[in-house]
DNA sequence: GTCTATATGACGATAGAC
DNA sequence: GTCTATCGTCATATAGAC
């Protein structure tokens, strides 16, 4: 009896749910700590398979990060498509970064690779990640122009650094310090820190 | 024949001088990688000295990183009181932060502790850390809390908002991709990201 | 493909000669 | 106090049975 297309495809289900899985929890775990601390056996015991299985799916560490990171990127870019098409330019921004904010403060964005880890070497050689990259900030980096040219956005600011400074409050270290001191509600951490990136500290 | 008080001035001295040495390595080298990614190895390389003479001066890697730190807090410290004292309160703070940017763009300034490292657990117990911290953070909240009743900061704004938020520059990514891109100065970056911070994105 | 067990290497820390 | 040499530990990655 030869197995059913049906069975083969169920298996295929299968292995993709499980990689589904390690990727979900390297996902999370890479949102509580960083890369060099979070370790296979992290993600293994997350997972609830062995350490040996997660190298059937992943050839490495640095190969099953870049792969989270690509899933991200993902949902980054999902997520943009979710953006109404009549919202103005800057409210596309804003939120696209009051979604950042969210997913930081639940822990579901690793921090990004900001200086020189093993991580950002492997990434910077990865099509998929590279790819990935630049599709989502061709995007942004439309709304970024269209923005400057209503005025909404400052037209003085080189688009390159608007569209970092957007990037870096996906791993802006002041939500952390703020959730820790217990003063404020997620939802006002969220709205300080969108305030503080597009109006900044000086009165209006 | 005794040694000489100044004989074992002279020894104190060096080994001053070797401690010294040290923690500028130490400090420099957290400018570069994070505190799991710098290796005990590292810094007895950029000293010159082998491993566990390290050792001898501090009693283990954490010990040695927190001293770093609380240097840098020292350095802080020795800056504020350098600020001109008829200057606005905007522009102190401004100052700051421009001397934050010139450190980091400079690979001087470790990054701050941003997410549960073993770091910042044991600098949260270090009250050497502690007390150095609040010093400098109780200087640069009047500075916050004048700015604010002048209306040149939004007095809207939570103090440690603004505190937290100043602080995050000292670590700020955005310094590192727009220094990696190339098509900046450092000049150029330190006026962008503190016009960035203080001005926010939006037109004024 | 999943598991247990292990090889390999890196790093923090120490021993002991000088 | 400085060095060389080494220990103990932990993490990545693999071997081999099932």
């Amino acid at each position: 009896m030869q197995p059913s297309p049906v069975k083969l495809s169920f298996k295929e289900q299968m292995h993709q749910a499980r990689e589904e899985a390690i990727l979900q929890a390297t996902c999370r775990l890479l949102g509580e700590k960083a890369y060099d601390a979070m370790t296979m056996d992290d993600v293994a015991n997350a997972v609830g398979i062995a350490k040996a299985s997660l190298y059937k799916h992943f050839a490495s560490k640095e190969e099953l990060c870049c792969a989270s990171m690509v899933q991200i990127l993902g949902k980054v870019h999902a997520f943009l498509s979710t953006v109404p098409a009549d919202l103005a330019p800057q409210d596309k921004l804003r939120a696209l970064v009051r979604w950042s904010l969210e997913r930081l403060i639940g822990n579901h964005m690793p921090l990004l690779p900001s200086r020189n880890t093993a991580l950002r070497t492997v990434l910077m050689a990865d099509n998929q990640y590279l790819h990935a990259l630049v599709t989502v900030s061709d995007q942004i980096g439309q709304w970024i122009t269209q923005a400057q040219s209503q005025g909404s956005v400052d037209p003085a600011l080189p688009p390159l650094v608007v569209l970092y400074t957007l990037y870096a409050r996906a791993c802006d270290p002041v939500v952390g310090f703020l959730k820790e001191g217990g003063q404020f509600s997620d939802a006002e951490i969220v709205e300080l820190v969108l305030k503080t990136c597009f109006d900044g500290l000086r009165s209006r």
